[in-house]
RNA sequence: UGGGCUAUCGCCAAGCGGUAAGGCACAGGACUUUGACUCCUGCAUUCGCUGGUUCAAAUCCAGCUAGCCCAG
């Protein structure tokens, strides 16, 4: 009689995850439940309040949730692995010019490398979480995320970067139900997390304020510059770079008398270019840092439906490759905003195709 | 120091004797495991100042102040 198969599921302390653990349980699998540290010390993990996907009480949560189940639980200090690939990443980015997405950098290098890694060190065969997304295995043998069976609670979009070894050692039990028969199985369970509520903005920046975060990182702050047209009109004074993202219309401060958007973002001489609203819709883009899911690669051209944001519907597409790693998207209709440093991620359907990041609108 | 014009919320701007539109900006909220977007709500008892006419004025009159334009 083989031993049952042993899953570490990473138990944020939330809803999601703690309904994952139960439901593995119920599965038959041992289970063993690890609240990772990412960015939060235990003290000041006391004083916050709220719930949340990477902290605030996540480990007292957690552990009583695993008590509950009765299941064992460690807590695994990933505070370097989250230093480096996500906060130094997202300031990074944001002084270059782009505006990153610290959840899939998350995701990726310390859920899926660093927590993988140290899981099948002590013996797993598998990590499970609570993301809203399915593991399929394909006809032609390869691994993908399918959309979740709520179209509402989709997570596929953040975790396009998995690989093929990641993906054939995951579970994602949640991905099969909706958030709301989650939240009654978690009452069912006896669960205490079952009302907490969902998680929000950057689990990191517990104020919301990611500009003073970014500022308090660098130890600087982000220099003032010029609001210019694009032919290089000064309209005003910006806060600095840091503050803004392609699209925003809010905060800009500018009175022009009709709604103004961030057009682009200029680094080298610190502008923020502002434009109208119709500027800011495009149908093509350039993307690279590919990683594709259920196929090999992608062989001449092919047509998908792509998202370019966490929440976008997604819009279909035709996809070339134009280089090694580099895509070029043209878009059947217009697409609003696209934002470099954000992900763009093609659907074949319900599965995961691939996705890359956004190097720029064409 | 002759003539003309204009002064309404942070910006723009309706109003033309009957008791302050709207847009932008801003604030708060909803939505959201990123930033944004979107949506909802709020936002001048007061109309450059001082008097006057009128039942009633931001709206008419006078003076003052400020800015703009033309002429010198």
């Amino acid at each position: 009689m083989s031993r049952k198969e042993r899953v570490v599921v990473g138990m944020s302390g939330g809803v999601d995850s703690s309904v994952a653990a139960w439901l593995l349980r119920e599965q038959g699998y041992e289970v063993i439940g690890v609240t990772m540290q990412i960015w939060q010390d235990e003290e000041e993990e006391a004083l916050e309040e709220n719930g949340g996907c990477c902290g605030l009480s996540a480990v007292e949560d957690a552990r009583r949730t695993a008590q509950l189940l009765n299941i064992p639980h460690y807590v695994m200090n990933f505070k370097a692995e989250f230093k480096q690939s996500v906060m130094d990443y997202f300031v990074a980015e944001y002084l270059a010019g782009r505006t990153p997405n610290p959840c899939i950098a998350c995701n990726r290098y310390v859920k899926w490398e660093a927590l993988l890694k140290r899981s099948m060190e002590i013996g797993a065969d598998y990590i499970a979480t609570g993301h809203y997304a399915q593991i399929l295995r394909l006809e032609n043998g390869r691994y993908s995320l399918a959309r979740s069976v709520t179209a509402a609670k989709d997570q596929t979009y953040a975790l396009y970067s998995l690989t093929q070894e990641q993906l054939s050692h995951t579970l994602m039990p949640v991905g099969a139900y909706s958030k709301e028969e989650i939240r009654k199985m978690a009452e069912q369970a006896g669960l205490s997390v079952a009302k907490k509520p969902d998680s929000q903005e950057i689990c990191f920046v517990p104020d919301q304020d990611y500009a003073g975060f970014i500022e308090r990182t660098t130890g600087k702050p982000s220099p003032e510059g010029n609001f210019v047209k694009e032919d290089g009109t000064i309209l005003g004074r910006h806060k600095g770079i840091i503050h803004y993202t392609i699209g925003q219309r809010r905060g800009l401060g500018l009175p022009m008398g009709r709604r103004v958007v961030v057009t682009e973002i200029r680094p080298e001489t610190n502008e923020v270019v502002i434009g109208e609203q119709e500027d800011v819709w495009t149908d093509w883009l350039l993307a690279d840092r590919l990683n594709w899911m259920s196929v090999p690669g992608l062989a001449g051209e092919r047509e998908a439906v792509a998202k370019i944001r966490y929440n976008h519907t997604g819009t279909p597409c035709t996809i070339w490759e134009t280089a090694p790693d580099q895509v070029r998207v043209f878009f059947h209709e217009p697409v609003r905003a696209v934002t470099p440093g954000q992900a763009v991620v093609f659907y074949d359907g319900e599965c995961v195709l691939g996705g890359g990041t956004i190097l720029n609108a064409l």
